[in-house]
DNA sequence: CCCCCTTATGTAAGCGCTTACATTCTTCCA
DNA sequence: TGGAAGAATGTAAGCGCTTACATAAGGGGG
């Protein structure tokens, strides 16, 4: 494997030099950089992209990791927050080993003083990122993605997750499915919720959905509503756990045993979902990856490498735990 | 930025005994990992990767670039290998970048000999993944992805592309848009239809399609049947470039213009694209970015960096040419 | 003709980590 | 109780690149 001291040799000049050349830096006479140019045509040689981070990385680059009042305020109250204070976690330690020092932010008022930006969440709408585009620092999405929006973000593709999952039931004979949601301008949540219709237009089925918009209040009536006007489904999926464990909960009140009256699926594998009771069936979404992905992406965007948008999306993984059937 | 030399001063060790409990390789003893985490803990510590890639960095991966033999054969025979082969031709470089050694082969027939593979294209079905999921080694899809299936790919999502350009087409009063398209099993060709369906729906029109499945001798009929079947459409928006010039061809024949009769709008952006005549009017597919991507995943996957799967999609840019209003 | 500035190139010191090798300290059995 | 084997740790040489600094050569104004 070339390094650039076989090109060097070759070219009868000094490392410095052929540096100089790839990055177009410095003073280089023309009739210098040509020979330089042949001779990595003629090996064949291409820089080693580590060894070239590491030589720059002179600077640490500063980054915010900015989330929403919203789930600031919700991180605060409970187990909401789980889910994002696992990634911000994870994006804190990862964005030091990409060479970067974060600082926790929120979207609404960060300033215009880092080098680049993770936003976190559903909250980043038309609006915020207008502001984000007109700053123009490089900065990524995580667990948000706007159809027809060129960013690059970092999601967990609900579709395929929910599709197994709901496929996963079917098989085992249940037909009766319902799916309580969260409301769908979230990408992540309509994702779900895509998967889910797939999956029952697949079996044949008739899928029926509920929607919540508060996920802290709101349960108690979803679930009444829902007995109400479809009576006890065989299974229930639900957008996230928490909706999971809400639903368990009401059922519970009125005396439904889970799983033996009504699988119940969740989504996210938060922490609480192995030590709930019962331990909840669910998709995991690999949080801690998603920080590590998006550090990494938001690295290259500083460093202008790759510098074309893209999507990156995670996929679940099936956890079948006490639950389900 | 703490480096490991400032948690091995902390912790009274040497860097490599804070290397060894990190990596948990060679001998250390229990009280000097406990003192060496506390170390880390405290100052907050994590390695970087560029620095631990390039130490590690003795040995240089072999790699093997996939493809099916019948685009080998494509390739050689006219254009329609263009796409792959500047897709191959981008993986080369990058590989080297990332200190892989890569060598050009056949999916069909290429043997478990190397430490890691990268499939082009959607010939790569169930059947081919099936032996390389057995051979246990890392491997990447580039341009194609299986709905329902877990793997690492790179794929160039058609689906926004296809819906900017026809509703670009739309918004300037075009009503009578057909999509001659490619067979659908390949996900590219999939996503670029549905991106045309979504379109059309969201513009309240009707759409019409027609397949062809050889791309080299099907075009005359299949305009043929277009212009018997439906007559002469305001625009049509084709599966991919080669698709489009064909087309394009074919209507010159019959005295049709390119774009005052029609619009014509193709995919990928080829190298052709632009000095046809008449220049096309393409969605811009970053054939070296995926080869770019596909070669940093693949180094990350062999070296256990990020081991969970993902999909890596690429966003593509609208070029407006000549050969659309 | 000398000085200084610009251009062109080389030298070598890192960047932060891993690891071969050297060294020291324990065991434990002949 | 000597010493060999094994365990624990340290030393220092890279990995392949960038870049500050040193050096050298050409060129124009006083």
């Amino acid at each position: 494997m070339p390094t650039i001291e076989d090109i060097a040799k070759e070219a009868g000049v000094s490392t410095a030099t052929v540096s100089r050349v790839i990055n177009n830096s410095g003073y280089v006479s023309e009739r210098t950089k040509l020979r330089v140019w042949h001779a990595i045509k003629k090996i064949g040689y291409t820089p080693k992209e580590s060894a070239r981070v590491l030589a720059k990385h002179k600077k640490t680059y500063r980054i915010a990791i900015c989330i929403s009042e919203r789930i600031q305020k919700l991180s605060q109250q409970d187990n909401v927050g789980q889910f994002y204070g696992v990634v911000v976690e994870s994006i804190r330690r990862s964005s030091t080993a990409c060479g970067m020092y974060p600082e926790l932010k929120l979207m609404e008022t960060v300033e215009n003083e880092y080098d680049g930006y993770i936003l976190i969440g559903a909250d980043a709408d038309l609006n915020i990122l207008k502001k984000f585009r007109s700053m123009k620092k490089p900065f990524v999405l995580v667990d948000h993605y706007i159809p027809g929006q060129v960013i690059d973000c970092i999601i967990s593709d609900g579709y395929d997750g929910a599709y197994y999952a709901v496929s996963y039931l079917i098989k085992k004979g249940l037909t009766r499915i319902v799916h309580i949601h969260a409301p769908l301008n979230a990408y992540g949540f309509r994702s779900r919720y895509d998967g889910y219709l797939a999956a029952m237009e697949h079996g044949g089925l008739m899928p029926k959905t509920y929607e919540y918009d508060d996920i802290a209040n709101n349960m108690p009536s979803v679930v009444e509503m829902m007995l109400r006007t479809y009576g006890l489904p065989h299974a229930i999926f639900t957008s996230n756990d928490i909706a999971a464990i809400r639903v368990i909960t009401e059922l519970k009140k009125r005396g439904i045993r889970v799983p033996e009256d009504v699988s119940v699926i969740g989504f996210d594998d938060i922490a609480w979902a192995e030590t709930f009771d019962p331990p909840l069936t669910t998709l995991r979404v690999f949080k801690d990856e998603m920080g590590v992905l998006a550090c990494n992406r938001l690295r290259d965007l500083i460093m202008g490498i790759n510098p074309h948008p893209v999507r990156i999306s995670l996929f679940t993984r099936f956890i079948k735990r006490k639950s389900s059937i």
